[in-house]
Parts: C-alpha cells; sequence; structure tokens
RNA sequence: CGGGGCGUAGCGCAGCCUGGUAGCGCACCUGGUUCGGGACCAGGGAGUCGGAGGUUCAAAUCCUCUCGCCCCGACCA
C-alpha cells in the first residue's frame, strides 16, 4: 500500500479520553475511532490487525476440527426466555422490539441458539463430538464500558461450542480447545497464564480464563513461583499453613479492652501492641437479605466470591453501617463473633488463631484472650483472598504472586445445563434419550488488538508482534533522487511478489515525520532507501523492536528482498 | 447505580469566577525557503460555544432542566 494513497490518519496529541497504552497508540496511529461509548470504527490499518488475528483464530479453531458457522445477531427473546437468561442477563442485555412489539436481543454470547441448532440436527451419538464455532460482533450494554477496544459494547469474538456424549468425551473437546488456545496465543507472540476461573453467568463444571500479563489488565490472578498453579484471585485458594504463634499457647482468658474510637485492625493493633494475626476481622454480609458475619484473619482479606460459593448465595453485599450498627448494636469497627447473632462463617486461617484480639459488639470496646469452641462457634470455610507471599495450594514450596491480566479468552465445561433446559437430547446405542454434554469456548478477537499493544509498545508507538502486524514491512523513502525512487519500486514491487505486506511511505514529507509515523504504527520491520546508504548499494533494515537507529543494519540492495522475507518467515516461526 | 470531572473550529485546550467584538497550538488550504528523527516565513479558510428553557438591554459566561462523554468504584464470559 502507498502511504500517499491511504487513509492513515495520525495525530500528535493524545485524545483527551484515552486512559491507557492501546487506546491511545490506537486512534493516534489512525487505527480506530470512536463512535460512541463502547463503540469504535476499525480504519484500514485496524481492520487489518483485526483481520490478522481473525485468521490465526480460525486456522487453530479449524485445524482443531471445529467448524465454523454464523448465526444471526439479532435474536428473538424466546431461546433466552426458555433457559431463563432473559431476566438473568439483566441490564446487560439490549432488548428491542419489532413493529409488531415482538421482543428481541442483540446477542450476548450464543449458547441457547446454538443449543437450538443441536436439539435440531444432532441426533445420534454416532454425530459427536461436534464442534462449532463463530466469528461475530457481539452486543452487551456494559455498565462500564473502557479503555478504547479493551472493553467495548459492541465487539467482535470467536464463540465456539462443542457437543458430546458424556462428561469424559467433553473433557477431551475441552483439553482439544485448551491446545488450540495456547496455539493462538503462542502464535501471536503474547505472554499469558492459563488460570483457574470463575464461571460467571455462563455457568458450567469447570473454567478457565487466559489471562494475558498487562499491567493495565481489569483482572487479578495469582500464580505460583514454583508449579503451575494459577488462578484468577476471584476463586484462588491458599495452603493455611501454620498458625502465627504455632498454636500451642495455652488458652488465656477473655477480656474486655476499653479501645476508644480506633476501629481499624490498623490502629486497634498499634494501641493494644498486638500483631495484626492475632486479630479476628470480622465483616457483616447481606447474603440474600440474611445478616452474616464472615471473619477472616486480621492481615487477610476476604474473598467475596468465596464467600458467597461457602453460603451457596450468587452473590453477597456488604452491609451498610445503618445494617452493622443494627445486626451488631456497635459502631462501625466493633464487630466481633463473641455473641454475634446470626450466622458467623470464618477462614480456616482465623480459625486457628488463639487468644485473639476481636470487636466486641460494643462501641469503643474490643475483647482479647478470644478462642474459637470455647467463646464462639462459626462454619469454617475457604473465604480469604490469595496475595502475594502466600504459600502454594498445589505444591510443596511454592509462594503464589499476583500479576494484573487482560482476560483474552474463557473456556467452560457446561454440562448438560443449556441441553437439559431446552431438550437436546441425543439417542444412544441402547436408544436411550441422553442429554448433550456441552462446553464453551470465547476469545475476544477485538479486545486481543488492544491486547497485542498494551504488551507491545513504547513511548513512541506499537511495536507489533509480526503475526498480528498489520503490514510486515514498513518501507520509508527519503529525498526526491530518482535512484532512491527507482530501487524503491523494485523492492516494492518484489516483496509484494513473495506476498509480503509492505507498506510504501512515499509521501512528499521530511525524514523525521516518516519515522515518527513509522514507530508509532509500529510496523515490525522498517526499511529505509536514501541517497546516503544507497550510495554503497545498500539499503537500512531495523526492527521496531531496536530502539538505537544507528543499529540498522545495511543490507546490499540486490538481496534486500530475499532476507527481509526471510526474517519475516523466521519471525513467524518463533 | 454511588463518587468525581468534562462538553468552545477536525484534534488538544484557554476564555466562564467578575455577562459586552470567540481566542491559542496542532491539523488543513495558497505561495516561498527547507529536507536523515514531528522545519521555517508570509497569507488564508473553518466554530449552532452539546441541547432546551429562563434571567438580562446583552449569555460561551448566571440559573433550571436535559443529553453525551471520561475517570474511580459497584457491576461485567
Amino acid at each position: 500500500m502507498l502511504y500517499s494513497r491511504a487513509l492513515i490518519p495520525t495525530v500528535k496529541e493524545a485524545p483527551a479520553d484515552a486512559a491507557n497504552a492501546s487506546h491511545t497508540l490506537l486512534v493516534r496511529g489512525g487505527y480506530i475511532r470512536k463512535v460512541g461509548a463502547g463503540m469504535y470504527d476499525f480504519l484500514p490499518l485496524g481492520l487489518r490487525a483485526l483481520r490478522k488475528i481473525e485468521s490465526i483464530v480460525r486456522e487453530e479453531m479449524n485445524r482443531a476440527g471445529a467448524q465454523e458457522i454464523l448465526m444471526p445477531a439479532l435474536l428473538p427473546a424466546e431461546y433466552f426466555k426458555e433457559t431463563g437468561r432473559w431476566d438473568v442477563y439483566g441490564d446487560t442485555l439490549f432488548r428491542l422490539k419489532d413493529r409488531k412489539g415482538a421482543e428481541f436481543h442483540l446477542g450476548p454470547t450464543h449458547e441457547e441458539i446454538v443449543t437450538d441448532i443441536a436439539r435440531r440436527e444432532i441426533k445420534s451419538w454416532r454425530d459427536m463430538p461436534m464442534n462449532l464455532y463463530q466469528v461475530q460482533s457481539k452486543y452487551r450494554d456494559e455498565p462500564r464500558p473502557r479503555g478504547g477496544l479493551l472493553r467495548c459494547r459492541e465487539f467482535l469474538m470467536k464463540d465456539a461450542y462443542s457437543f458430546d456424549i458424556t462428561e469424559e468425551a467433553a473433557r477431551a473437546s475441552y483439553e482439544t480447545m485448551r491446545k488450540a488456545y495456547c496455539a493462538v496465543f503462542d502464535r501471536m507472540g503474547l505472554t499469558y497464564r492459563m488460570v483457574a476461573a470463575d464461571p460467571g453467568a455462563i455457568g458450567g463444571s469447570t473454567s478457565a480464563e487466559f489471562q494475558v500479563l498487562a499491567d493495565s489488565g481489569e483482572d487479578a490472578i495469582v500464580a505460583c513461583d514454583n508449579c503451575d498453579y494459577a488462578a484468577n484471585v476471584e476463586i484462588a485458594t491458599v495452603k493455611v499453613g501454620a498458625p502465627p504463634d504455632g498454636g500451642s499457647a495455652a488458652e488465656d482468658e477473655k477480656k474486655k479492652v476499653h479501645t476508644p474510637k480506633v476501629g481499624t485492625i490498623e490502629d486497634v493493633s498499634k494501641f493494644l501492641n498486638l500483631p495484626k494475626d492475632r486479630f479476628l476481622k470480622s465483616l457483616v454480609y447481606l447474603a440474600n437479605k440474611e445478616i452474616v458475619l464472615a471473619v477472616v484473619r486480621g492481615d487477610h482479606d476476604l474473598n467475596e466470591i468465596r464467600l458467597a460459593r461457602a453460603l451457596g448465595v450468587d452473590e453477597v453485599f456488604m452491609a451498610n453501617d445503618a445494617d452493622v450498627q443494627k445486626a451488631t448494636g456497635a459502631a462501625v469497627g466493633f464487630a466481633g463473633p463473641v455473641g454475634f447473632k446470626g450466622k458467623i462463617v470464618v477462614d480456616r486461617a482465623a480459625a486457628q488463631v488463639k487468644n485473639a484480639a476481636t470487636g466486641a459488639n460494643e462501641s469503643d470496646q474490643h475483647f482479647t484472650g478470644v478462642n474459637m469452641g470455647r467463646d464462639w462457634q462459626g462454619e469454617v470455610a475457604d473465604i480469604r483472598l490469595a496475595t502475594t507471599g502466600d504459600a502454594c495450594p498445589s505444591c510443596e514450596t511454592g509462594k503464589l504472586k499476583t500479576y494484573r491480566g487482560i482476560e483474552a479468552g474463557h473456556i467452560f465445561i457446561l454440562g448438560t445445563r443449556y441441553s437439559e433446559k431446552m431438550g437436546a437430547q441425543y439417542s444412544d446405542e441402547k436408544q436411550e434419550k441422553k442429554p448433550i454434554v456441552m462446553g464453551c469456548y470465547g476469545i475476544g478477537v477485538s479486545r486481543l488488538v488492544a491486547t497485542a499493544i498494551e504488551q507491545n509498545h513504547d513511548e513512541n508507538g506499537i511495536k507489533w508482534p509480526m503475526a498480528v502486524a498489520p503490514y510486515q514491512v514498513h518501507l520509508v523513502t527519503l529525498g526526491k533522487e530518482e535512484n532512491v525512487a527507482t530501487e524503491a519500486s523494485r523492492l516494492y514491487d518484489d516483496l509484494r511478489a513473495r506476498g509480503v505486506d509492505v507498506l510504501w511511505d512515499d509521501r512528499d514529507e521530511r525524514p523525521g515525520v516518516k519515522f515518527k509515523d513509522a514507530d508509532l504504527l509500529g510496523m515490525p520491520l522498517r526499511i529505509t532507501i536514501g541517497a546516503k546508504s544507497l550510495a554503497n548499494g545498500n539499503i537500512e533494515l531495523k526492527p521496531r523492536t531496536e530502539a538505537d537507529p544507528k543499529k540498522a543494519e545495511l543490507v546490499p540492495v540486490a538481496d534486500a528482498a530475499r532476507v527481509i522475507d526471510e526474517r519475516i518467515k523466521a519471525a513467524l516461526r518463533a
């Protein structure tokens, strides 16, 4: 492509509304433009990057034996009503009505629709395993779209669905998809971790997220420094370990201590000169409108999702100040398990603390010498938030470390959750009707455009990995000398004949402008042809990852096309 | 939904407090000089000041309502 004819509207200044690197660089580089909150135009370069990623995903899905289909984005309400998600999805669903007043919505995900295909078309155990996928725009009325392409209301997603006869067979399909996902992210050159995750609104028994590591990521994950344990902090667990004092101390007498106006663990710890791990942190929660006291060790934080799981509810809400006062009879900061009227859930580590300090359910009063069993009772569960330094739950010596991640993919074993509700059954060898066992697998294709940039950029611009770069080569010509144009034209044609994607900056611009734009746009290889090096029969070759322009490699004109072609092929193999 | 902020030329912003000719930088157009890391000179075009209502002789500026957008949180495959 000739730059002079291309729509690549680069801008010097960052857009006022951009909060992260990928958003800023995509707009500055003329890749995308905002149409509304969470809605973007893909300009030519942006679309090329998107298509490259899409192709990689398609190739790996096809290689894994999945078959591409296309379902509508506009859907009648009846399917979501069948499974109850018409109500469960709530405000996230874009709902609309047709001219007759019939209800429709835009598809946020397609389990129901694909299950409808399955119940009509899959009849026998001989028809499975089967995996159907599509690459399609999805619509979700997100509470808060953000980060440019990272969280949009309309976004491109690859969603695949597997159909199997048994849970074991479904696990094999899941494993096939896991490998395909690794292949996709490996080919894109991303650094990522597969982590155990919460299935959320999709449901199902097993799920894993593919988290691309980036400081700007919305998700927190923990990973072991020794083994392959990794999990979203939402569901991460830790090894309990020994209690802080070794657990051998004798039980002290319980005492009430006056602690005027010191409600936080931090303050009370100083006030009583007692380490934080000897405190019981008591938090008042509402679960299905029932008041519950959650108790964790003073140096730990509560994991709300784990608390909800322990209680067997969908979600829990922290009680407001008024409810806390009503439940404990004390000001906020003085709640404790001793004498608490209501359900108490205590974390495993907190249950081990002997002679603990805790709020006395009385304003400005704490207890010390509190012992579970003797002074109070509670249901023990795993409800604390994992964090850096915690002991790994699945190996002997490992320590957990927290990372930020961007969720690029999520795979689930759904079981029969959808097939039972929608009557998707097959006949087995004995003519018995059984529900199809399903799995589903998503990749955020448009999100990956931004994700690749979050992981590959510097202060000057994008540094595209070869596999997703809109153009593999950015050819810069300097000056108006005739031989520069002649050699550039020859190289341009030669590279294109070899199937190389080349962007030729043939504009009548000063060198500085061209170099700045080349760095901003971020194509992996930059070729410079100017009178200076051409006088010795050379062109200049510099990878975008090399920051120092003086380190550009001189390549004889005659070898240039071959050398560049080889570099690209090597980069794609890596 | 809670908290905070912003809507003025294509983009980034000033002007608003204290009402009175709408401004700066970038981008764009014309001419000239320049040309290996975002050049310079001269000239020029371009704005319903988000929208509606109100106060006033007079509103970008004050008041009311409203729409949109961003950030933090809640929420979210």
